[in-house]
DNA sequence: CGCCAATGTGCAATCGTTTGCATATTCAGT
DNA sequence: ACTGAATATGCAAACGATTGCACATTGGCG
């Protein structure tokens, strides 16, 4: 490794002062209890030597690691980079260095990743991955370990999470889809194993309910995976079952242009025969045509928030009130891919 | 932090042998010298007791902390996801965890987080980053740390370097429009203090030079950033200043999906007024529309490749043969953004 | 039966910090 | 000037592992 550092000896040596008073001199919040003048000293030769000091040695001795955990399904789906800049924003002036895992949704592989990150000592874990029962994070928190998640809550618990206002998008999706006129709307869900898959699913019921528009369980349809080939198969399915309507409301961004795909393969065009929405406003979303009509998430947001957090989690004694529940409001983007009904359908 | 876990000394107490023996018997490769018997039983108390190896100690006391540094440009660049999937893919499983620093292509960002790398006491670092020229990378893998770059060497350096094959796609791509009958063809040049933006830019004027194809210097035109928004300023400047030409050859896809829109803007259809071709073949490019003719790079071999490459660093002693350089094949993907040269243009 | 080598285990130093406690010095108060 | 704090520094023990070396035990061989 590198040829060799400078440690507190070395200028302890070249100062003519003990190993301790060095450290103390060193470190802004016992300098108070040293004499100015050999402060400045000891500071002069730190300098001087390009003293760095050893987090390794720091973290054994005081159990700090200055490191913290991200667990997130999958690095490449891109809504995950932002959120990770976002966290990385505020963690990263302070010295805090993060260790991303991707869990691709597998339990077996977030239980091992959080098992590494433990051994590791991270100070803290900011998990935006939870599965829907999730005993693995729940022990870890309380053991004493940090943990704050993102995008879905730990039942039961008083982790705290942050999460987006997913049930006023898709309330405010289904209000706009009814605006123009559409009655018979299906619905793509989520994998329903998933945080957003279920939540979603749940939000559209009840805003249906709320807004009494009657869903027909037929028009309800769930993918197993967020991705475009699902949006594609569920959207056969529908198709083919013969039931009529006029829009979709999709769960997921993907999940929509995979749906929008399907259509334009049966010669239904969007949004002039059907309408399709989505939800995330995922980067590159605006790649597509048309461009979808979706609700937007507040990404980097989200990962300043939840970093924010963590870092009161891991400072603050139990004195401090935490906030338990976070909720970033989202944003309607009416778009291309949502139009008024058609006159008349089939 | 946690409660408390169990150290070798817990183990010794319970097993009544000492500490470095537990030590030993733990160890693999210093297990041998140890009776049989008393490894089982040993191995029986580390389990029962839930024994995790302290990775600060063993940091500490071995100088090794298994860690590697992972410095990209930016995340939320979709072409860095799949790389970085790769690198993980093969460090994980032996028990590397890396840190991903971004440095937004700034020097002095980049030169500091390096620091809070080698601070960090990093094994080795996986650079896909590097500018033109860098000396701080040069030096610390000077000082001892082992160091691999990704898509860019370090020049007059015996630093490992993983890249793709550019100048065989740009050639690819130049043969391709040239078959089409293109002759008169500009080229979005990407940032010329970026790896990338260079080296696509030299290819391209070798490969003209190679195809004795003559290039009007007028016709090349270069970004800041290699981003729509350039693609789209570089195409304006080109259009008007009035020369001629039927094909952008762009030095990668974000600048070719800025020149295609402002192509259509200008009422000029891509392809069948103007050919346009990207390079990356970056993720989500898949939305866009006309599909992109582009020059697919290997990105999850690379990271894959440059980890085993970093690993060969990491382990092997100087009388080791690692190979300098490697160059991964690319691809050319004839898609729908390129086509013909018109009759008569203008 | 004795000696030496081989083998298995223990001892203690070490990695670079932090930190409670002891000690040495200074200084003010009376 | 003497006492008593207050203040500044040193001492040494941690943190949890690894590892060179010393030592003890065993067994083989002459």
């Amino acid at each position: 490794m590198q040829k060799k550092r400078t440690t507190l000896k070395d200028i302890a040596r070249a100062t003519g002062v003990h190993v301790s008073t060095v450290s103390r001199a060193l470190d802004p919040t016992e300098r108070k209890s040293i004499t100015p003048e050999v402060v400045a000293k000891i500071q002069a030769a730190a300098e001087r030597l390009d003293y760095r000091p050893n987090r390794i040695a720091f973290g054994l001795r005081t159990n700090r690691t200055m490191t913290v955990g991200v667990v997130i399904p999958d690095i490449t789906n891109p809504i995950f980079p932002p959120i990770l800049r976002g966290i990385e924003s505020v963690l990263e002036p302070l010295g805090y260095a993060s260790i991303i895992v991707n869990t691709d949704s597998e339990r077996e592989r977030e239980i091992r990743l959080l098992e590494v990150l433990r051994d590791r000592g991270v100070d803290g874990v900011i998990h935006a991955a939870v599965l829907r029962s999730d005993p693995s994070i729940a022990k870890a928190a309380q053991d004493g370990l940090s943990v704050v998640t993102l995008n879905r809550r730990v039942e039961n618990s008083n982790i705290p999470y942050v999460i987006n206002d997913e049930d006023m998008g898709i309330c405010e999706m289904l209000r706009h889809l009814t605006k123009l006129g559409h009655r018979r709307i299906a619905h793509l869900a989520g994998p329903q194993d998933l945080s957003t898959g279920q939540l979603r699913l749940a939000a559209f019921r009840n805003a249906a309910e709320r807004m009494s528009i009657e869903i027909d369980p037929q028009l309800i349809v769930t993918a197993i995976r967020f991705d475009e080939d699902e949006g594609a198969r569920c959207t056969r399915d529908l198709l083919t079952s013969g039931h009529d309507f006029t829009a979709v409301l999709c769960a997921n961004d993907r999940l929509a242009l995979g749906c929008i795909d399907v259509l334009r393969e049966n010669g239904l065009d969007c949004p002039s025969d059907i309408s399709v929405s989505g939800f995330n406003d995922m980067p590159f979303l605006q790649l597509a045509r048309p461009r979808l009509t979706t609700v937007r998430i507040q990404q980097y947001d989200a990962g300043i928030t939840a970093a924010s957090i963590l870092l009161r989690l891991m400072n603050a004694g139990a004195d401090d009130d935490i906030p338990l529940e976070t909720v970033l409001p989202v944003e309607l983007l009416e778009r291309e891919s949502t139009g008024p009904v058609a006159a008349q359908r089939r």
